[in-house]
DNA sequence: ATCATAGTCGTCTGCCTGACGATAAAAAGG
DNA sequence: CCTTTTTATCGTCAGGCAGACGACTATGAT
């Protein structure tokens, strides 16, 4: 049977991406100023139209790349130095979600560790990194903390929300924490990566004796650091296991 | 700025279900008789195009009823008589994986109560429920066993495949295993749903102490029944507890 | 030298789970 | 009618793990 335009309407097709990092003890989250018609000059997140031949991982990963120089992090190779977590979020697609026309957005999610400052890149005049808790409160209060007045563009703040949610709920039973860390950390570092997804504070000692409890989770390297202050620390990389049992506890609000 | 066509590809966007009910002890999930080409008369996953004025749940609620009759259950109603629970899945859109066009799938879980029969909907010959158990091998062996001698059509096999790993992993964390019961179930019916879905056997004394003392989890209707044979059971209703604190374990492997 | 900071090792207690014995209430078979 | 079978339900016990928290260690700062 021939292919029949008229059997579907057209839709368009992008990638957005939540790219979270941790940041002076708090979760922060890429987001670009929009140099076009519509929401321009508001904030948004990083993203754009998918290619006619290429997957959607692939222009998730490429996005990413343009926006933060960043690699997507395949977990079948060995990680390259500037390596990211990239996973498929969910899709957007409210006929209303842009008055241009109708579109659907594939949002991704990219957990990075952090980094000295993102380039703009695309149609984006400029590129920050803003706590999430400020992004996410300008539904309720329009306070200029961060240099943010509005609300970001489109339905972004709920992919936001979204994006946040996953990353809170996903460090607790994975290794996805050890994404927000350089290569070589230590038990303190990746205890304040808990800290501040989560928004709470953790027990140093309970941590520790989890975390370098649980088999494959952490490989030492065998140096120390000092960089934190206070005693020398040991290094550790992160190990084989991609799956924790049990799992961290988030504890109780 | 205006809008130009010549910026984004086209694309064509789809819906596709992955309906899962527990049938004699199995995990089963629909799947449908393909009538037209490509994959003419292979087995698929029911789904079908995203009209232009509507969103993407709301596709994937009126396939879900084209299909099976089911309404698409809204947790902020009371549950209407049938009603089954549906949530977005993942988004597939390999440019290859329809040779006709380039299609990109939303796909989107729906759990259900055991039915009487599927009807056929829309361009689908013939539906039927398959566990999913033989669906899956058919990458691997061609067993006639079930009526299907082929695996499915398009990437469907890999979709249902995450479907099911989702449903597993989820049934653990959440009270959705009650979406495979009836209104009112029994605790042993409950724990079959488990033991179905993830394929082990569980002790039905600490089973009946896990989900009895998880507050929230399951209201008594005060009726008994007898319908399984042995000593009457007690009736259970699904609670207003949607999360599990502490999860369900699933066995080790 | 003293303090402040951060890391690491232990202890204890309570809760939860897995293993499993025992009892209860029905249907089925003799 | 009695026994067997099946399913449901209650109890007990030991091991493991998490939260609370004491103690000690090794640095830099004052």
């Amino acid at each position: 049977m021939p292919y029949d335009p008229s059997a579907f309407p057209p839709f368009a097709v992008t990638v957005d991406l939540v790219v979270l990092t941790v940041r002076q003890h708090a979760l922060c989250a890429l987001v670009v100023r929009r140099g076009e018609q519509p929401h321009q000059g508001r904030w948004a997140l990083p993203g754009g139209f998918v290619r006619g031949d290429e997957d959607l991982s692939a222009a998730a990963a490429r996005e990413l790349t343009e926006e933060t120089g960043l690699l997507a992090h395949d977990p079948t190779h060995p990680a390259p130095p500037n390596a990211a977590h990239l996973e498929q979020l969910a899709t957007y697609g409210d006929p209303k979600r842009d008055p241009r026309m109708r579109v659907v957005s594939v949002a991704h999610l990219a957990l990075a560790p952090d980094l000295p400052a993102p380039r703009a890149g695309g149609d984006a005049h400029s590129a920050r990194w803003a706590p999430v808790e400020s992004l996410l409160r300008q539904e309720d209060t329009f306070g200029r903390e961060a240099g943010h007045g509005e609300p970001l563009a489109f339905d972004h703040a709920r992919i936001l929300a979204d994006g946040v949610e996953r990353a809170r709920s996903k460090i607790e039973y994975s290794s996805l924490a050890t994404a927000f860390c350089p290569r070589e950390f230590t038990v303190g570092e990746l205890r304040r990566v808990y800290e501040a997804v989560w928004g709470v504070a953790l027990d140093p000692r309970n941590f520790h004796r989890k975390v370098t409890g649980t088999p494959g989770f952490l490989v030492p390297t065998g140096g120390t650091t000092t960089r934190q202050g206070g005693r020398p620390a040991q290094l550790f990389r992160a190990g084989g296991a991609t799956l924790l049992n049990p799992p961290m506890l988030r504890p109780e609000v």
